[in-house]
RNA sequence: GGCCCUAUGGUCAAGCGGUUAAGACACCGCCCUUUCACGGCGAUAACCCGGGUUCGAGUCCCGGUAGGGUCACCA
């Protein structure tokens, strides 16, 4: 069999040779030692989860730990799954996260020496090595039509063997060159398969830089390279993108284990060496009662998108990835509390080998964490920008009341053990609603022992006497007073020695005027809240009680 | 079904042949306290099962079991 021959009629317009692209187009990067080459490498679904996420941190985190290079590849191979606007998605949203790419596709267009960084448009890179395969006698042209694949594969399941191309089920793995040039004559398509040597039974060992040392069986398949339309599939592509691009270390989820054969022997094959694979663990779900792979159908709950209407801020998301990314990380923010997550050394090996279960409890620990450690200024200007995109009627009243605002977020913050009221845009804003007359109203029940116009007794008390200039002790002491000249015990100690001797104590006191005030029962320091009302309002919300 | 990966409290996880089996989150209790939050203290709670190897196994080996993944001209 003449393989050039055949090469050439398949690919008549391919002249490039292999070792052009590798020599003059894309030649080894000049970086310092060490310096790890990695790329996220999505389909453009539009859609990205927090699994991708997790994913990127590491590749980033890899890529500018050692002074590398982190890329974005966009596997646009697929026609049928391509989203408009699905680019923008996903370097907007990792922007947001504050992941940044070095090099590679952007909204309009690309920036580096390694692209095109669309596959799509790289066909006559695929091509050329493809072309070279078929030279080696190591690829060719198969002419099955849809439903011959499914006849072979009705066979194989009735036989009981595996399913798949390979061995004799491989009709055109040994077709003549005659047989070939007849169906090209007939105007059929065909795809190129990669003619696979391996053996099932035949096994080797690659090391994994997450999991270790794998013990893996051959690829026997000669599975599809490039489809009829001359664009290869993710197989091929990553071979060859991932060794043009000299990408060192391909961070990938752990579903291209088993594909991981085919990659290796492409390699070999080629000639090429294999990158450092990291196959990570898959982030879980809970779905009925049992854990299962996040999935872009079913969880858009655990979209990028949905955390981002919530408003919870990127560096949470961050800081939450990175204690299951890495297992002593959080040791690590203990000893170092101020410290930049930068300045922890992530590392592949102290990644877990099973997939962890998204945990929103910790999410929202670490969030009111991280949000304490942001000035208050900026917590309104992010939920500022939040609000004009995920909801816009409140955008002037936040605009219009900053001071106020600032003031309500920062109360009992700088206190030595300050508060954590802060978790996301979404609540905080809720948080603080109680100011804004249009979402001010009274949810909350007075406490038991006090009915509506003891209530009011007690609320035209207080107003009797209330004078906005007071400082807080003076301000308390009043409520005091109050509490002990209606009945009700000054101290809660008091109460709690003898109950029966008042019918309340002055915490209950206390409610009726935080309940007339913010419509709850639960709020922060009440006097301060005061002040940042001011006389008028308070005054205003009290008589609307009363009367 | 074949092949592959994984298996420590409710969750995330330390552990690398000898430990009273860390820690964090959640939950519960107590303290602090005008509510809540914060903080402090404390409690409950785990090595999937069965065989080996070994003086000794969560740790190594083999078999189950369970969960996950994958078996496309999708990635």
């Amino acid at each position: 069999m003449d393989y050039n021959k055949l090469a050439n009629m398949l690919f008549p317009n391919i002249n490039k040779t292999i070792s052009y692209y590798e020599n003059e187009v894309f030649p080894k990067r000049n970086l310092k030692e060490g310096a790890k080459v990695t790329r996220l490498a999505p389909s453009p679904t539009g859609f990205i989860h927090l699994g991708n996420l997790y994913g990127a941190f590491v590749d980033e985190r890899l890529a500018h730990q050692s002074d590398g290079v982190f890329m974005l590849r966009i596997e646009d191979t697929d026609e049928k799954r391509k989203v408009e606007g699905a680019v923008e998605t996903i370097i907007t949203s990792l922007k947001f996260f504050d992941l940044n790419f070095d090099e590679g596709a952007l909204i309009d267009g690309e920036n580096g020496d390694y692209g095109p960084y669309y596959q799509s448009n790289r066909a006559e890179i695929y091509q050329c090595v493809a072309k070279y395969l078929i030279e080696q006698g190591r690829a060719y042209p198969c002419f099955c039509t849809e439903e011959e694949l499914e006849d072979i594969r009705r066979e194989q399941e009735a036989e009981g063997v595996n399913t798949g191309y390979y061995g004799k089920w491989a009709k055109y793995r040994n077709a003549t060159i005659e047989e070939i040039q007849e169906h090209l004559d007939n105007g059929e398509s065909f795809v190129v398969r990669f003619k696979s040597n391996g053996t099932e039974e035949g096994k080797f060992e690659i090391d994994d830089a997450i999991r270790g040392r794998l013990e893996i069986h051959e690829n026997y398949q000669d599975v599809v390279i490039l489809k009829t339309n001359g664009i290869p599939t993710y197989h091929f592509a990553h071979v060859v993108d991932d060794h043009l691009m000299r990408v060192t270390h391909v961070v990938r989820g752990e579903e291209w284990l088993s594909t991981l054969p085919i990659h290796y022997e492409l390699f070999k094959t080629i000639g090429w060496d294999t990158p450092i694979y990291c196959h990570t663990a898959h982030l879980m779900k809970m779905d009925n009662g049992s854990k299962r792979k996040l999935s872009k159908r079913k969880d858009p709950e655990l979209g990028l998108g949905y955390y981002m209407e919530l408003g919870y801020h990127p560096a949470a998301v961050r800081e939450y990835l990175m204690t299951i990314l890495n297992s002593d990380f959080e040791e690590w923010r203990i000893a170092n509390p101020e410290g930049n997550i930068e300045e922890f050394e992530f590392t592949l090996n102290k990644m877990s080998n099973s997939g962890a279960l998204f945990d929103l409890d910790k999410l929202n620990n670490i969030s009111k964490d991280v949000l304490l450690k942001i000035p208050v200024e900026e917590i309104y200007v992010f939920l500022l920008n939040w609000s004009k995109e995920h909801k816009p009627e409140i955008v002037n009243i936040l605009e219009n009341n900053r001071e106020s605002v600032i003031k309500l977020l920062s109360i009992g913050r700088n206190d030595n053990k300050p508060r954590k009221d802060l978790m996301y845009c979404e609540q905080i804003f809720e948080f603080i609603s109680y100011f804004f007359d249009e979402y001010f109203s009274i949810v909350d029940n007075y406490p038991e022992n006090i009915d509506g116009a003891e209530a009011k007794k007690l609320l035209q008390k207080y107003l009797n006497t209330y004078n906005h200039s007071d400082d807080q002790s003076q301000w308390f002491d009043k409520i005091r007073t109050i509490s002990s000249e209606n009945g009700y015990a000054a101290k809660p100690k008091d109460y709690k020695k003898n109950p029966d001797m008042y019918k309340g104590h002055v915490g209950d006191v206390s409610t009726v005027i935080r309940i007339a005030l913010v419509g709850r029962s639960v709020s922060p320091d009440v006097w301060e809240i005061q002040q940042i009302m001011g006389k008028e309002k308070v005054l205003e919300r009290l008589k609307k009680v009363i009367n």
